[in-house]
DNA sequence: GTCTATATTCTGATAGAC
DNA sequence: GTCTATCAGAATATAGAC
């Protein structure tokens, strides 16, 4: 599905439907049938779409991988260490305020990378992850550093996600998730 | 089960192995036949001890909401703004290291709320939840505010039940934790 | 306190008609 | 592209023996 673009086709609005289901029962507590039945269709038109539920989780991990790694990659180009971490942590916080639940549910449940690691030899979540981690802390990073960005990763993709900012505008929700971030790396406020 | 004490009844048992499988696999994804394959137990031995799994939810939220609400008390009693702040944080962050994967699961998987509250009438997470926010940001809390707590207490909850700090001591994590939540709160550097 | 055995419902998945 | 029908296996839950 493009930019903003509301889904149609039974296939987009079957994944939309999917990821509300696997927020709010994880993947391993939804069933095709609730999805089917979330969907008005039966469970045998889901199996024409995707061949089993596995591919629906890959289907929708695979493509966030796919859009957090360029970020990741150009961060690293960058020469000075603040602006690595400033295109890192903007990119970041521009994908969840982007995809919203979604970034939030990969980091909840773990049954969701479980399910599409079994399906798909895409790079794996953990790569990614080390990726930016390392983005955020550089070369040497002490324990604190560490845990200062397991927070941060955690809380912004669980904050950003959350339904109770559902909505709040990109914009805004964009501006304090960042602010957040900066003051957890220690950067120097903004001019906005 | 008591302070530190290793548990050998299997009641006990039960929980903490309850409380490991709904962490990999969410409250929902989790069936009793698993839990009782893990114990060496069957499934109505497990029955015998809970009357449904929704009751094992209940036993494990019931007691974790018995030590928060008491320390969010706390914290209201103390005058000034700073020490309640004080207080709610090193309160929280001492429950996240003792109780470790709990309070992260609770968390991270609606469905452990939803599960304990189809059998128990003790208060709601979301009014202890709602307390506690009110100690970090104040009356009349600006929207930066809410998020900047939001991210705090997710992002504490979740690197500090993360598998990956399991066998880090509890004084050390505790430290860490403390330190970053301060820094997220505007709070002073202690003297360790 | 744990077991076997059983009833019932639901799961993921497939075959084949429209 | 969606349907009905069907499968083997697994789910929650109960009854009753040891």
């Amino acid at each position: 599905m493009i930019v903003g673009a509301v889904a149609h086709d039974t296939r987009s609005r079957l994944l939309d439907t999917a990821v509300k289901l696997f927020s709010e029962h994880g993947v391993e507590g939804t069933s095709l049938q609730m999805i089917a039945d979330e969907l008005g269709i039966t469970k045998a038109a889901v199996y024409y779409h995707f061949k089993t539920k596995d591919a629906i989780a890959d289907e929708i991990v695979t493509p966030l991988l796919a859009e957090l790694n360029p970020i990741v990659e150009e961060a690293s180009a960058r020469r000075t260490r603040g602006a690595q971490i400033d295109h890192a942590l903007a990119g970041f916080v521009d994908l969840i305020v982007r995809r919203r639940a979604l970034v939030g549910l990969m980091i909840r449940d773990p049954g969701i990378l479980r399910a599409a690691g079994r399906t798909s030899r895409s790079p794996t979540v953990a790569e990614v992850r080390a990726k930016l981690y390392m983005m955020f802390v550089g070369p040497d990073p002490t324990p604190t550093d560490m845990i200062t960005v397991h927070i941060l990763t955690r809380g912004l993709a669980l904050a950003g996600g959350d339904p109770e900012y559902a909505d709040v505008d990109d914009e805004t929700l964009r501006h304090h998730l960042l602010e957040a971030g900066r003051r957890l790396l220690g950067r120097p406020r903004r001019r906005t």
